[in-house]
DNA sequence: AATCCGGGGTT
DNA sequence: AACCCAGGATT
């Protein structure tokens, strides 16, 4: 264990650091436990400046537990719409459901009920006991790991087990009696604003005098961490079917598991990643692409190939997409019934369609969303 | 322990 | 261009 002495100095001045300086957030505005859940959830690999709209307007549209728990789910992924990680989205919804029904629509107060409710893992779940229930449990986060890290110069791997086990012990010891809410923020709002991933802030810092790590020279290179592996590319042909009329054009929604779940997108198809881009004409892909969603669409329809619509790319955590967008004719497609995942959607239907931000760019550029 | 799961801001 | 963000689920 740690020098005490060092520990009661860091407490201390960090929670009256944090009394002066802790930033106005929408919610902080009260200790309802269900807009801390949910703010939690939002924050997750999330940054507050993008989290605030978002949270203002979840609870807007969805202002209790109960009124969460009986929205469309299409309506909660589109409230998400932009905010990555969709799963999180239908965990909170379908945890909102289990407390609707076996809690009465209350937010679990023990650690325990509430940490096995969907999407709540070990950091949220102490997270909303601690700020919400002022209870005294660790929620050891990337700024928590960080702040840790250099204040005691803990030279362990942060993307190990153990070391995360032993980050929660140690925070549980700082907390002091009663302060759990405000010292959790407090160490996190630390990491936030003074003691930041690249060159942070030491001369502004509260507990900068007894700082191991910045005394031995390694607040730049503390937290000691695995680096993680390069996503993989994909290459992709991408079809943009619009209807004669101009008015509609064709989607379809991804399965319930795995990537972007439930979410809808623009047709798309994986082609070797030796055929890109050069060795494989547009004609070529064209061809290629329109013969794959005729017989996706069961072979009824036609969709020809009309003309190259440009590149797209985007980057997820694992996976780097590199998409050919093709402009298909709908031909007799449009008349056809459509198989279950594909639908014509109008400009007012993107309104209800939870969309992936490449596919909303892409839209937005054919004046199907407005800018 | 590794991998899967978005999107964007910072440096 | 690399890094990282108030992480969790799955394998």
């Amino acid at each position: 264990m740690q020098d005490r002495s060092s520990m009661t100095y860091f407490s201390e001045e960090l929670l009256a650091w944090y009394r002066v300086q802790k930033r106005d957030l929408p919610w902080r505005r009260s200790r309802n436990p269900y807009y801390i859940w949910v703010s939690e959830i939002m924050l997750q690999q999330t940054r507050v400046e993008t989290v605030k709209p978002y949270f203002e307007r979840f609870v807007s549209l969805f202002p209790t537990v109960e009124a969460l728990a009986e929205a469309p789910e299409e309506t909660v992924l589109k409230a998400w719409e932009g905010l990555g990680y969709y799963s999180r989205a239908r965990n909170l919804q379908s945890a909102a459901r289990e407390v609707s029904e076996r809690y009465g629509g209350q937010v679990p107060d023990d650690k325990e009920r509430f940490a096995a409710l969907k999407g709540v893992g070990p950091y949220t779940a102490g997270a909303v006991m601690s700020i919400a229930f002022n209870r005294r449990e660790p929620a050891v986060d990337g700024n928590v790991m960080r702040v840790l890290s250099r204040y005691f110069c803990i030279e362990e791997d942060v993307a190990k087990g153990s070391t995360r086990a032993m980050m929660e012990r140690l925070q549980y010891e700082l907390i002091p009696e009663g302060e759990a809410s405000d010292f959790n923020q407090a160490i996190m709002e630390l990491g936030a604003l003074v003691c930041t991933p690249k060159s942070p802030h030491c001369l502004t810092c509260p507990v900068m005098e007894r700082c191991a790590g910045r005394l031995e020279g390694k607040e730049e290179t503390l937290p000691i961490k695995t680096k993680a592996k390069p996503p993989r590319p994909e290459y992709r042909a991408c079809a943009l079917v619009v209807s004669e009329d101009g008015e509609r054009v064709l989607l379809r929604k991804r399965p319930a598991t795995g990537l972007l779940a439930d979410m809808w997108e623009l047709p798309h198809v994986e082609f070797a990643a030796a055929g890109w881009p050069a060795a494989m004409a547009d004609a070529a892909v064209g061809e290629a692409l329109s013969g794959w969603l005729q017989a996706e669409l069961g072979g009824c329809a036609v969709v020809a190939p009309l003309a190259p619509a440009g590149i797209a790319e985007h980057t997820f955590s694992h996976i780097h997409w590199n998409l050919r967008v093709h402009r298909l004719a709908a031909g007799a497609a449009e008349g056809a019934t459509l198989p279950a995942p594909y639908r014509w959607v109008d400009r007012a239907g993107m309104t209800v369609h939870p969309l992936p931000n490449v596919f909303v760019r892409l839209l937005k550029a054919e004046g199907f969303i407005p800018a």
